[in-house]
DNA sequence: TATTGTTATACTCTATAACTATA
DNA sequence: TATAGTTATAGAGTATAACAATA
Protein backbone atom coordinates (compact mmCIF):
# COMPACT_ATOMS: atom_id res chain seq x y z
CA UNK A 1 0.00 0.00 0.00
CA UNK A 2 2.90 2.13 0.84
CA UNK A 3 5.25 1.63 -2.21
CA UNK A 4 3.28 1.85 -5.13
CA UNK A 5 4.44 5.25 -6.07
CA UNK A 6 6.86 5.67 -8.93
CA UNK A 7 9.71 7.54 -6.94
CA UNK A 8 11.29 9.12 -3.67
CA UNK A 9 10.81 12.82 -3.38
CA UNK A 10 14.45 13.04 -4.21
CA UNK A 11 13.49 12.14 -7.64
CA UNK A 12 11.13 14.67 -8.27
CA UNK A 13 12.58 18.03 -9.78
CA UNK A 14 9.83 20.92 -8.67
CA UNK A 15 10.76 19.42 -5.12
CA UNK A 16 14.70 19.34 -5.62
CA UNK A 17 14.43 22.50 -7.53
CA UNK A 18 12.75 24.52 -4.91
CA UNK A 19 14.74 23.15 -1.91
CA UNK A 20 17.96 24.25 -3.83
CA UNK A 21 16.40 27.44 -5.04
CA UNK A 22 15.50 28.44 -1.56
CA UNK A 23 18.68 27.20 0.17
CA UNK A 24 21.26 29.93 -2.42
CA UNK A 25 18.48 32.52 -2.34
CA UNK A 26 18.40 32.98 1.42
CA UNK A 27 21.96 32.75 1.95
CA UNK A 28 22.55 35.17 -1.00
CA UNK A 29 19.58 37.59 1.11
CA UNK A 30 21.94 38.32 3.24
CA UNK A 31 24.06 40.75 1.18
CA UNK A 32 21.30 42.99 -0.23
CA UNK A 33 19.06 42.68 2.34
CA UNK A 34 21.45 42.74 5.44
CA UNK A 35 23.49 45.49 4.00
CA UNK A 36 20.97 47.61 2.26
CA UNK A 37 17.71 46.53 3.35
CA UNK A 38 16.41 45.47 -0.21
CA UNK A 39 13.38 43.27 -1.09
CA UNK A 40 14.65 40.57 -4.00
CA UNK A 41 12.97 42.59 -6.57
CA UNK A 42 14.39 45.76 -5.68
CA UNK A 43 17.90 43.77 -5.87
CA UNK A 44 16.66 42.74 -9.60
CA UNK A 45 15.81 46.25 -10.70
CA UNK A 46 18.88 47.50 -9.19
CA UNK A 47 21.03 45.17 -10.79
CA UNK A 48 19.53 45.43 -14.18
CA UNK A 49 20.02 49.31 -14.02
CA UNK A 50 23.34 48.95 -12.68
CA UNK A 51 24.26 46.19 -15.56
CA UNK A 52 22.33 47.12 -18.78
CA UNK A 53 22.31 51.03 -17.47
CA UNK A 54 19.10 53.94 -17.93
CA UNK A 55 15.98 51.64 -18.78
CA UNK A 56 12.42 52.89 -18.42
CA UNK A 57 10.62 50.65 -16.40
CA UNK A 58 8.51 48.68 -19.39
CA UNK A 59 12.46 47.80 -20.39
CA UNK A 60 13.01 46.23 -16.93
CA UNK A 61 9.72 44.47 -17.21
CA UNK A 62 10.67 43.18 -20.62
CA UNK A 63 14.39 41.99 -19.77
CA UNK A 64 13.85 41.17 -16.19
CA UNK A 65 10.02 39.21 -17.03
CA UNK A 66 8.71 40.67 -13.65
CA UNK A 67 5.45 42.18 -13.94
CA UNK A 68 5.04 45.96 -14.05
CA UNK A 69 3.55 46.09 -10.45
CA UNK A 70 6.23 44.32 -8.70
CA UNK A 71 8.89 46.93 -10.62
CA UNK A 72 6.74 49.46 -10.06
CA UNK A 73 6.61 49.28 -6.32
CA UNK A 74 10.96 48.00 -6.46
CA UNK A 75 11.76 51.15 -8.08
CA UNK A 76 9.44 53.48 -5.76
CA UNK A 77 11.37 51.58 -2.82
CA UNK A 78 14.32 52.12 -4.91
CA UNK A 79 13.78 55.93 -5.30
CA UNK A 80 13.42 56.72 -1.54
CA UNK A 81 16.37 54.94 -0.57
CA UNK A 82 18.12 57.41 -3.08
CA UNK A 83 19.46 54.68 -5.54
CA UNK A 84 17.32 55.70 -8.26
CA UNK A 85 16.25 58.69 -9.79
CA UNK A 86 13.29 58.75 -12.84
CA UNK A 87 13.85 61.77 -15.51
CA UNK A 88 10.42 61.86 -17.50
CA UNK A 89 10.80 61.64 -20.71
CA UNK A 90 9.26 64.63 -23.17
CA UNK A 91 8.55 62.66 -26.06
CA UNK A 92 6.83 60.10 -24.30
CA UNK A 93 5.67 61.32 -20.87
CA UNK A 94 4.24 57.79 -19.83
CA UNK A 95 7.85 57.08 -19.85
CA UNK A 96 10.42 57.58 -17.41
CA UNK A 97 13.96 56.71 -17.71
CA UNK A 98 15.61 54.98 -14.36
CA UNK A 99 19.09 55.46 -13.21
CA UNK A 100 21.05 54.97 -10.92
CA UNK A 101 22.57 57.34 -8.14
CA UNK A 102 25.74 57.50 -7.11
CA UNK A 103 24.73 55.34 -3.88
CA UNK A 104 23.29 53.21 -6.37
CA UNK A 105 25.70 52.46 -8.26
CA UNK A 106 27.97 52.03 -4.76
CA UNK A 107 25.42 49.37 -3.59
CA UNK A 108 25.34 48.16 -7.41
CA UNK A 109 29.31 47.94 -6.92
CA UNK A 110 29.21 45.85 -3.87
CA UNK A 111 26.54 43.71 -4.63
CA UNK A 112 27.57 42.09 -7.60
CA UNK A 113 31.13 41.60 -5.75
CA UNK A 114 29.13 39.49 -3.45
CA UNK A 115 26.95 38.02 -6.16
CA UNK A 116 30.44 37.01 -8.24
CA UNK A 117 31.92 35.63 -4.80
CA UNK A 118 28.86 33.50 -3.89
CA UNK A 119 28.25 32.15 -7.31
CA UNK A 120 31.73 31.06 -7.67
CA UNK A 121 31.54 29.50 -4.16
CA UNK A 122 28.47 27.81 -5.78
CA UNK A 123 29.97 26.53 -8.78
CA UNK A 124 33.30 25.61 -7.04
CA UNK A 125 31.85 22.48 -6.23
CA UNK A 126 31.57 21.48 -10.12
CA UNK A 127 33.37 20.85 -12.99
CA UNK A 128 33.30 23.10 -15.82
CA UNK A 129 31.08 20.29 -17.70
CA UNK A 130 28.86 19.89 -14.86
CA UNK A 131 28.30 23.62 -14.02
CA UNK A 132 27.87 24.17 -17.86
CA UNK A 133 24.64 21.01 -18.29
CA UNK A 134 23.67 22.21 -15.07
CA UNK A 135 23.37 25.86 -16.54
CA UNK A 136 21.79 24.67 -19.29
CA UNK A 137 19.29 22.05 -18.03
CA UNK A 138 17.65 25.27 -15.43
CA UNK A 139 17.36 27.58 -18.60
CA UNK A 140 15.56 24.27 -20.27
CA UNK A 141 13.75 24.09 -17.57
CA UNK A 142 12.33 27.77 -16.97
CA UNK A 143 9.03 28.14 -18.87
CA UNK A 144 9.89 31.43 -20.89
CA UNK A 145 13.28 30.87 -21.88
CA UNK B 1 30.40 51.96 -16.64
CA UNK B 2 27.29 49.47 -17.99
CA UNK B 3 29.76 46.32 -18.21
CA UNK B 4 31.96 46.12 -15.36
CA UNK B 5 30.31 43.42 -13.63
CA UNK B 6 31.48 39.87 -14.13
CA UNK B 7 28.64 38.31 -15.30
CA UNK B 8 25.08 37.90 -16.80
CA UNK B 9 21.80 37.24 -15.05
CA UNK B 10 22.16 33.99 -17.06
CA UNK B 11 25.08 32.95 -15.04
CA UNK B 12 23.69 33.91 -11.65
CA UNK B 13 22.75 30.12 -9.47
CA UNK B 14 20.37 31.50 -7.53
CA UNK B 15 18.28 33.80 -10.38
CA UNK B 16 18.29 30.74 -12.47
CA UNK B 17 17.16 27.80 -9.61
CA UNK B 18 14.49 30.11 -8.77
CA UNK B 19 13.41 30.77 -12.05
CA UNK B 20 13.20 27.09 -12.74
CA UNK B 21 11.72 26.36 -9.71
CA UNK B 22 8.74 28.21 -9.73
CA UNK B 23 8.09 27.22 -13.92
CA UNK B 24 7.84 23.84 -12.56
CA UNK B 25 6.19 24.25 -9.14
CA UNK B 26 3.72 26.55 -10.96
CA UNK B 27 3.03 23.94 -13.45
CA UNK B 28 2.26 20.95 -11.27
CA UNK B 29 0.43 23.07 -8.36
CA UNK B 30 -2.46 22.80 -11.19
CA UNK B 31 -2.71 19.31 -10.37
CA UNK B 32 -3.35 19.22 -6.43
CA UNK B 33 -4.26 22.98 -6.24
CA UNK B 34 -6.57 22.96 -9.50
CA UNK B 35 -8.06 19.11 -9.07
CA UNK B 36 -7.79 19.09 -4.87
CA UNK B 37 -7.79 22.41 -3.77
CA UNK B 38 -4.40 22.32 -1.89
CA UNK B 39 -1.27 23.86 -0.91
CA UNK B 40 1.73 23.02 -1.76
CA UNK B 41 2.65 21.64 1.87
CA UNK B 42 -0.70 20.14 2.04
CA UNK B 43 0.21 18.03 -0.80
CA UNK B 44 3.56 17.20 0.61
CA UNK B 45 1.95 16.03 3.58
CA UNK B 46 -0.29 13.65 1.80
CA UNK B 47 2.77 12.57 -0.61
CA UNK B 48 4.35 11.41 2.86
CA UNK B 49 1.62 9.89 4.46
CA UNK B 50 1.10 8.24 1.12
CA UNK B 51 4.43 7.45 0.35
CA UNK B 52 5.42 5.82 3.90
CA UNK B 53 2.19 5.17 5.39
CA UNK B 54 1.46 6.42 9.19
CA UNK B 55 2.85 8.88 10.65
CA UNK B 56 3.09 11.06 13.32
CA UNK B 57 3.48 14.93 12.70
CA UNK B 58 6.43 14.51 14.20
CA UNK B 59 7.32 12.53 11.87
CA UNK B 60 6.74 14.74 8.67
CA UNK B 61 8.39 16.81 10.15
CA UNK B 62 11.86 15.23 10.50
CA UNK B 63 11.40 13.29 7.24
CA UNK B 64 10.00 16.26 5.30
CA UNK B 65 12.06 18.93 6.58
CA UNK B 66 8.98 21.35 7.02
CA UNK B 67 8.36 23.02 10.36
CA UNK B 68 5.96 21.73 12.80
CA UNK B 69 3.83 24.77 12.44
CA UNK B 70 3.20 24.24 8.68
CA UNK B 71 2.63 20.80 9.16
CA UNK B 72 -0.08 21.58 11.89
CA UNK B 73 -1.46 23.81 9.43
CA UNK B 74 -1.34 21.52 6.86
CA UNK B 75 -3.17 18.59 8.52
CA UNK B 76 -5.90 20.67 9.68
CA UNK B 77 -6.59 21.16 6.35
CA UNK B 78 -6.02 18.22 5.17
CA UNK B 79 -8.37 16.65 7.92
CA UNK B 80 -10.92 19.08 7.32
CA UNK B 81 -11.32 17.90 3.68
CA UNK B 82 -11.52 14.03 4.98
CA UNK B 83 -8.02 12.93 3.31
CA UNK B 84 -6.76 12.52 7.04
CA UNK B 85 -7.58 11.30 10.02
CA UNK B 86 -5.65 11.38 13.21
CA UNK B 87 -5.49 8.58 16.07
CA UNK B 88 -4.69 9.26 19.37
CA UNK B 89 -1.49 7.29 20.33
CA UNK B 90 -2.37 5.88 24.09
CA UNK B 91 1.03 5.54 25.34
CA UNK B 92 1.99 9.43 24.67
CA UNK B 93 -1.37 11.80 24.35
CA UNK B 94 0.81 14.34 22.36
CA UNK B 95 1.35 12.56 19.76
CA UNK B 96 -1.52 11.52 17.17
CA UNK B 97 -0.86 9.19 14.03
CA UNK B 98 -1.59 10.13 11.07
CA UNK B 99 -3.37 8.27 7.94
CA UNK B 100 -4.93 8.93 4.92
CA UNK B 101 -8.65 7.87 4.89
CA UNK B 102 -10.24 6.35 1.91
CA UNK B 103 -10.78 9.50 -0.23
CA UNK B 104 -6.88 10.66 1.15
CA UNK B 105 -5.34 7.48 -0.85
CA UNK B 106 -7.24 7.99 -3.79
CA UNK B 107 -6.39 11.83 -3.91
CA UNK B 108 -2.75 10.70 -3.63
CA UNK B 109 -2.86 7.97 -6.13
CA UNK B 110 -4.55 10.35 -8.64
CA UNK B 111 -1.84 12.80 -7.51
CA UNK B 112 1.62 10.86 -7.84
CA UNK B 113 0.56 9.24 -11.05
CA UNK B 114 0.52 13.28 -12.25
CA UNK B 115 3.48 14.08 -10.41
CA UNK B 116 5.82 11.16 -11.88
CA UNK B 117 4.04 12.13 -15.44
CA UNK B 118 5.06 15.72 -15.05
CA UNK B 119 8.45 14.63 -13.71
CA UNK B 120 9.01 12.10 -16.64
CA UNK B 121 7.77 15.54 -19.58
CA UNK B 122 10.56 17.63 -17.54
CA UNK B 123 12.87 14.91 -17.34
CA UNK B 124 12.85 13.37 -20.85
CA UNK B 125 14.88 16.60 -22.13
CA UNK B 126 17.63 15.36 -20.71
CA UNK B 127 19.61 12.18 -21.14
CA UNK B 128 20.39 9.75 -18.33
CA UNK B 129 24.00 11.10 -17.75
CA UNK B 130 22.38 14.86 -17.70
CA UNK B 131 19.47 14.08 -15.49
CA UNK B 132 22.31 12.39 -13.22
CA UNK B 133 24.12 15.36 -13.00
CA UNK B 134 21.27 17.48 -12.31
CA UNK B 135 19.93 15.86 -9.53
CA UNK B 136 23.21 15.14 -7.51
CA UNK B 137 23.59 19.05 -8.24
CA UNK B 138 20.31 20.31 -6.62
CA UNK B 139 21.13 18.51 -3.77
CA UNK B 140 24.19 19.55 -3.59
CA UNK B 141 23.38 22.98 -3.56
CA UNK B 142 20.11 22.74 -0.89
CA UNK B 143 21.79 23.30 2.46
CA UNK B 144 20.33 20.56 4.67
CA UNK B 145 21.50 17.79 2.37
C1' DT C 1 -8.59 52.73 -27.87
C1' DA C 2 -3.98 51.21 -26.48
C1' DT C 3 -0.02 51.77 -23.46
C1' DT C 4 2.65 53.05 -19.19
C1' DG C 5 2.57 53.00 -14.76
C1' DT C 6 0.13 53.05 -9.95
C1' DT C 7 -2.90 51.45 -6.32
C1' DA C 8 -5.71 48.11 -4.02
C1' DT C 9 -6.39 43.63 -2.71
C1' DA C 10 -5.91 38.95 -1.86
C1' DC C 11 -3.55 34.71 -1.68
C1' DT C 12 0.59 31.84 -0.92
C1' DC C 13 4.64 30.87 1.53
C1' DT C 14 7.84 31.41 5.23
C1' DA C 15 9.47 32.39 9.99
C1' DT C 16 9.10 33.12 14.84
C1' DA C 17 7.21 33.77 19.35
C1' DA C 18 3.99 32.42 22.65
C1' DC C 19 1.00 29.20 24.15
C1' DT C 20 -1.41 24.43 25.70
C1' DA C 21 -1.17 19.93 27.12
C1' DT C 22 1.36 16.05 28.09
C1' DA C 23 5.32 13.68 29.75
C1' DT D 1 11.96 20.91 32.28
C1' DA D 2 11.38 18.98 27.76
C1' DT D 3 8.50 17.63 23.90
C1' DA D 4 4.31 17.56 20.55
C1' DG D 5 1.45 20.31 18.64
C1' DT D 6 -1.43 24.82 18.11
C1' DT D 7 -2.35 29.68 17.48
C1' DA D 8 -1.14 34.38 16.37
C1' DT D 9 1.29 37.43 13.72
C1' DA D 10 4.22 39.46 10.48
C1' DG D 11 7.08 39.60 6.52
C1' DA D 12 7.99 38.36 1.89
C1' DG D 13 6.44 36.90 -2.68
C1' DT D 14 3.04 36.52 -6.22
C1' DA D 15 -1.11 37.56 -9.09
C1' DT D 16 -4.91 40.22 -10.79
C1' DA D 17 -8.23 43.81 -11.35
C1' DA D 18 -9.17 48.52 -11.55
C1' DC D 19 -7.56 52.86 -12.22
C1' DA D 20 -5.10 57.44 -13.95
C1' DA D 21 -2.48 59.70 -17.25
C1' DT D 22 -0.81 59.92 -21.70
C1' DA D 23 -0.65 58.81 -26.43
Amino acid sequence: MQDNSPFHLQDFMPYLLNRAAESTSLEFQKAYKGKYGMLRTEWRVLFHLGRYGSLTAKDICTRASIHKTKVSRAVSALEARRFVVREEMETDRRHALLSLTKAGHAAFDDLIKDAARYNATLMDRFTAEEADTLRRALIKLSTEN
